[in-house]
RNA sequence: CGCGGGGUGGAGCAGCCUGGUAGCUCGUUGGGCUCAUAACCCAAAGGUCAGAGGUUCAAAUCCUCUCCCCGCAA
């Protein structure tokens, strides 16, 4: 069979490098343009990019899908199959309908739960014990398409996004061909989803790290646990803005305002809620490096009282 | 050349503006107290102040260049 694979993060690596193990052939990889990244706005190559370059196979990086020279480029692949994980574009119509056994797509969730570009990240912001991966076949909508194989695993208590994109990421690539292996067996029936069940897991962006300490204490360990490492929670002390790298809901009621610092204990800081109080364990305090919380106080004496907030107070 | 912050004993920081004996918290080691301890008390070890050049009687501190790190922005 001739695949042709398309993604671009980290999270597509295995289910690409899954393939390469495979019988089947990859004959050409699509992934997202070089993009500025980092300090020096320096193009960086996308992590997928990186691995068609190391095997040395055909790549693509359509700045439109709806380019005729990337259409006519791919089409001559003379793909039977398109593996998609995590491309990041909308396909349209004519490249869905290219492949003549279609579009197979790795999604991190339990369709028809977390449709979207943010299913690992807002499984973990509202608190699921579980969640896992779908392959499913494409169609036009965002992850509406009928379910092939899904399997289930669970959500540790510690766990955060980038843990559990490594592991949903691993499960995918395995997925993935067990799912073209049974489409080619023909012992696969798509079932299509119960779309009444369906929830939206839109992408994350960089405003949705602001801590509101109003909430309660274990609603915002979720949070900050489903935007590690992106795109990070934070708050500010004053002009400084702290990341929070981990944190834990402590059995203890706030008798504090929200945000307030209420205690310093040997390896932790604790913040009053809008519900409970809050140790912050790991923060990355500004200009400095990710650190745990005692690290922090061994050089920034803190004050009982002093007022974490949304945005930097002078 | 996108913008800004930083590199000081093992860790996190102060000192730099207003040059002149290296300081704080933690850790480490030894001792003490204690039924006991991650707690407390006492003591000790440990630093070419990122690197190179310059100014000066004298540079962590002022000037120039290099290397590395961090945030913003993407």
């Amino acid at each position: 069979m001739r695949i042709v694979f398309m993604g671009t993060p980290e999270f597509a690596v295995p289910s690409l490098e899954a393939l390469l193990k495979s019988d089947d052939r990859v004959v050409g990889i699509v992934t997202q343009p070089d993009r500025p990244r980092g300090r020096g706005q320096r193009l960086s190559p996308s992590p997928v990019k990186v691995i068609a370059q190391r095997e040395q196979l055909p790549l693509l990086q359509p700045t439109k899908m709806k380019d005729p020279a990337f259409m006519a480029e791919l089409s001559g692949w003379k793909p039977d199959f398109i593996a998609v994980a995590a491309f990041g574009r909308i396909l349209p119509p004519a490249i869905l309908s290219l492949p003549p056994r279609g579009c197979v797509n790795v999604h991190g969730s339990l369709l028809p739960k977390y449709r979207g570009a943010g299913p690992i990240q807002w499984a973990i912001i509202n608190g699921e014990t579980e969640t896992g991966i779908t392959t499913m076949l494409m169609d036009e909508g965002m992850d509406t398409g009928a379910i092939l194989l899904q399997e289930a695993i669970p959500i540790a208590p510690e766990d955060t996004a980038g843990s559990l994109s490594s592991r949903l990421a691993d499960l995918g690539g395995r997925l993935l061909v067990e799912t073209l292996a049974q489409l080619k067996m023909g012992t696969l029936i798509p079932r299509p989803q119960d779309h009444a069940q369906a929830s939206l897991a839109p992408l994350l962006k960089k405003e949705d790290g602001v801590i509101d300490w109003s909430l309660p204490a274990t609603i915002i360990a979720n949070r900050i646990r489903g935007l590690t490492p992106w795109p990070g929670a934070h708050t500010f002390l004053q002009a400084d803005r702290w990341m929070i790298y981990r944190a834990t809901p402590m059995d203890e009621a706030a008798t504090s305002a929200p945000g307030q610092i209420t205690a310093m204990t040997k390896d932790a800081i604790h913040v009053a809620t809008g519900q409970g109080v809050l140790a912050i364990r790991e923060l990355q305090p500004a200009n400095g490096r990710r650190m745990p919380a005692a690290q922090y106080l061994a050089g920034h004496p803190l004050q009982i009282g002093m007022q974490l907030s949304p945005s930097p107070r002078l």
